[in-house]
DNA sequence: GTCTATATGACGATAGAC
DNA sequence: GTCTATCGTCATATAGAC
């Protein structure tokens, strides 16, 4: 954004403080990594293909020739399309929430807001295939499958909620509150749709710009 | 957002006077009242279904059951499925493009941005389900149907780019411009996923809401 | 312009051999 | 646990009567 050359800027300062945090909070490890291999293998290509053609328009022999199986084998791993579907819709929104968890639980209150922006939009940009699904595949979920997904969904909403409020230091039900909070999950979420490694961001720059267009949104003018 | 109750105040001012530019702007008529009627029908029952189910879980029974037809009578109206999608995501690109054209006809820049901004979400809100077809079955479109479409997105983001740079007094290029830029869009256009009438906010709520916090995001703190 | 009936093919899911 | 082969169903799209 802005160019600041001064040292020791304030506002410079306090988005690298909140993007080393965010940074460290995205460091953990594979999100499938302890599925065995053939059932990861068999995730891995059905993420790929959901996040490109949509759940619907992705058929078990994309998936089975993304994982060098038979459409036949996929059923040894998972009963069936949709539960696929929701082991990575379920594990990519526990994930979510894990990082706003642990972003909440950085004070200061307005280090946590901007610890918490920026892991919440790098993440969308840097697992974006994932996001995809997680962000865009929840109407296709099944009925009991969504519902389980819905409440992850609430309790992530619910710690965005609190740590917008410390910041602005008001409320979780202000107006005020709830604007903030809605924008900021709205952009991090978008991410995963415009996203993509031939446009002109990184994920830290994602993570940077919305960090700081967040902190202004705090304050009116 | 924040309460003001003074009279006169200048930034809740900004905001109500880019709400009654924006209003006007969205005053328009129906996006398919040239349309024959049994192709009205169709194109109705279509973006029900795609905003509902997206366009691949949609089928043609679903539309026909939706316009009162048999499927075999949909193709005196249209050559295929994906030609109805073409014809929702064509009319609807072409009045968002109509609408922020008209935004940046507003002079003076900073208000031109306000109305932009306002009339751009509320929109999204509003035609909620056109919405939703336009921005998440983009993909879903043919490769020479997509390239047209991709015309009337870029025209899109040419005009809010100049709206966005001469609001700041940047340039088209600074990554200032950019970044509110592509923040203003996204959050725009993911109304379309998350706006409900269900929810808290009413279309002119999520205007005025984001034309606030679009305004602060202009100023460094 | 609309209908019923149907062609053609792909879908998710299963059977049974190895 | 994986394969080939296939089942039953439903998809898009067409044919031909009215």
């Amino acid at each position: 954004m802005t160019v600041r050359t001064t040292e020791g800027d304030p506002a410079t300062g306090n988005v690298d403080r909140a993007a080393a945090a965010g940074a460290a909070l995205l460091a953990g490890g594979d999100l499938w990594s302890d599925l065995p291999p053939t059932a990861r293998a068999i995730v891995v290509a059905a993420i790929d293909s959901f996040a490109d053609r949509g759940f619907h328009a992705t058929t078990l022999r994309h998936i089975a020739a993304g994982s060098g199986l038979s459409t036949a084998a996929l059923y040894v791993h998972f009963r069936s399309k949709d539960e696929v579907l929701f082991e990575v819709s379920r594990r990519g929104h526990a994930r979510a929430l894990g990082l706003v968890r642990d972003a909440a639980a950085q004070g200061p209150p307005e280090h946590a807001f901007r610890t918490l922006v920026y892991a919440f939009s790098r993440w969308h940009a840097e697992q974006r295939t994932v996001a995809r699904v997680v962000q865009y595949e929840f109407a296709a979920l099944g009925p009991e499958h969504r519902e389980q997904v819905t409440g992850l969904r609430r309790a992530t909403e619910r710690v965005v909620r609190g740590v917008v409020a410390e910041a602005i230091g008001g409320s979780a039900e202000d107006a005020a509150t709830r604007g903030v909070c809605t924008a900021v999950l709205s952009l991090g979420v978008d991410v995963a749709r415009w996203f993509g490694p031939a446009g002109p961001y990184t994920p830290d720059g994602v993570g940077r710009l919305y960090c700081e267009l967040a902190e202004r949104m705090l304050v009116p003018r």
